[in-house]
RNA sequence: GGUCCCAUCGUCUAGUGGUUAGGACGCUGGCCUCUCACGCCGGAAACCAGGGUUCAACUCCCUGUGGGACUACCA
């Protein structure tokens, strides 16, 4: 059970309406989520419409491409493309004869009007009310035209869009997360509902599909508080009875502006691209502009689902942290079971020049266990494993200033000694041949395992070094050893 | 310009008349340690301003200021 706003449903049925015109905003991958939780928490439908309406910029490629993103964060639709309902179609192009019905029946009950303006005149008058320093919005030309003047227009090639004859009253509704929104009216002017290409317009086409869908919660952003409206004025001239809404903020970007790509990244396929897990993103987002229940901050989809409720969204803005967002991605690596793992980094493998098939998977399992905890994206793989691969070892500059203490070679020259003729288990020869070192050289600390942390793996950090010796192996190991002695003796005097 | 929304540390937030204003990211000091990372302990850091209301305002009201969204035959 849930507070509509003027009763209580029991089962709530939500929807998320993208128009496939672009990759999927993570903008709008909050609005999805918020949806989506709403629905799982209360137990209620989750219905993902695709309002493809304007021809000239949707594209198929991008549909395809918003699913696979809400699969692959984990937001399943109940009713949608795929998955259908008792409400489809859920494309809008699919459902023009719905449209044409109802806007056949606004026209009947005299509530609209067809407009012959071109958008040349439309462009005209807008300019010229500004001049005048005056709002901007449709005056009315066409509303009272007769028929012989309408036949006129038409004879002239023109064809008409059609209007609904805003009644100028005051709005008002209850906003779930605002409160009351009150808009005064005068200064909306009759909106355009079916364009003169025979399209329907957003807010016309919104309003149908929702009544028709049954849509019992709008749950979106804040840009839409002015559509809410005109979108009432429609329900009531159709007779519906509207939809609680509710309004979140908005993502911005560091200039506390609507997050867009001058911001930088901004879908998720690019986050995607980046290394980032969708628990990770989801995780994120559903932290931004709001807040749990119970305050925590790292949660399960389970728990998210849970400790969800629409009241602890915050009515301002909620500028993008990709600090945080990383935070929260390391965490989830770390979490990570280490095969899970693997899989996931397979494609950053490759990107990196890793061939995992090739590689004994007991041996990568190891690796990939030691510089799990260094993590921060999946794409950061490269740089923490290729001290593993001695096609890949190489000795880094601020590495060589080790070499500089004449104590150092020392260590490395005794470490390596040992090694030579060591055997048995690889703990073992790294103890004993440290403790050679240490004996041989008198280093200690620092000075006795940086040298040999260098000589091994060619940098000044890295992974504790015996879990490196002991996946390297001996034989690896003096291998890169003879090669460090060999850097120095032709580098270094002495 | 018009309409509408908003206002707690740098950032994300908790707070619903009485709190040393809490947490998280980031920053920072220390511990752990061969190094980095992880982890642990500590620190700096905020109620936009002015008026009311009240015994008492971060919290309620008003005004101002600041920020944002919308202002298409895009959604």
């Amino acid at each position: 059970m849930v507070w509509k706003g003027s009763r209580m449903v029991d089962k709530p049925r939500v929807r998320f309406a993208p128009s496939p015109t672009g990759e999927l905003h993570v903008g709008n991958a909050r609005t999805a989520l918020f949806n989506w939780m709403f629905a799982r928490h209360h137990g209620g439908s989750f219905v993902l419409r695709i309002e493809d309406t304007d021809e000239s910029r949707s594209a198929l490629s991008y549909q395809i491409n918003l699913l696979d993103d809400l699969k692959w964060l984990g937001l399943t639709w109940d009713e949608g493309p795929g998955k259908d309902g008792a409400y489809g179609s859920y494309k809008q192009s699919e459902r023009l004869g719905i449209y044409a019905d109802y806007l056949k029946k606004l026209i009947a009950a005299d509530l609209v009007y067809p407009c012959y303006c071109t958008e040349e005149e439309l462009e005209e008058e807008r300019q010229a009310l500004i001049l005048s320093k005056r709002m901007p919005r449709y005056m009315g030309k066409c509303r009272n035209l007769n028929d012989n003047q309408r036949e006129a227009l038409a004879a002239q090639g023109r064809k008409p869009s059609y209007r609904f004859k805003v009644p100028q009253v005051p709005i008002e509704f209850n906003d779930l997360i605002r409160g009351t929104i009150k808009f005064e009216g005068e200064s909306i002017g009759d909106f355009i509902i079916v364009r003169s290409n025979g399209m329907p317009a957003y807010n016309f086409a919104v309003v149908i599909d929702d009544h028709l869908m049954a849509i019992t919660h709008v749950v979106r952003g804040e840009d839409h508080l002015s559509n809410t409206a005109l979108q009432i004025m429609l329900y009531r001239a159709f007779g519906f009875e509207p939809p609680a809404f509710a309004h979140h903020c908005l993502i911005l970007g560091k200039d506390h502006a609507k997050l867009s790509k001058r911001h930088g990244s901004v879908s998720v396929g690019e986050f995607r691209k980046q290394g980032f897990l969708p628990e990770a993103l989801i995780n994120y987002l559903g932290l931004l502009g709001s807040s749990f229940t119970g305050g925590r901050e790292v949660l399960s989809q389970v728990e998210m689902v849970e400790a969800f409720s629409l009241e602890r969204a915050s009515k301002s803005g909620a500028v993008f942290d990709e600090e945080k967002l990383r935070w929260l991605n390391a965490i989830y690596i770390r979490s990570l079971a280490t095969d899970d793992l693997i899989m996931r980094l397979h494609p950053f493998l490759l990107e990196s020049g890793y061939l995992p098939e090739t590689l004994d998977p007991q041996w990568f399992k190891n690796v990939i266990e030691t510089v799990k905890d260094e993590l921060t994206t999946l794409a950061d793989i490269g740089e923490h494993i290729d001290l593993f691969f001695d096609d890949r070892y190489e000795i880094t500059s601020d590495a060589k200033q080790i070499f500089d203490a004449e104590n150092a070679r020392k260590v490395i020259r005794s470490f390596g000694e040992y090694l030579e003729h060591a055997s048995g288990p690889s703990q073992e020869i790294y103890a004993a041949a440290i403790k050679h070192a240490k004996e041989k050289s008198g280093g200690k600390g620092r000075n006795l395992f940086m040298p040999v942390r260098v000589a091994l793996t060619g940098k000044v950090k890295g992974p504790e070094l015996d879990k490196v010796f002991a996946i390297l192996g001996k034989d690896s190991a003096c291998k890169r050893l003879r090669r460090a002695n060999q850097w120095i003796s032709k580098n270094m005097k002495g």
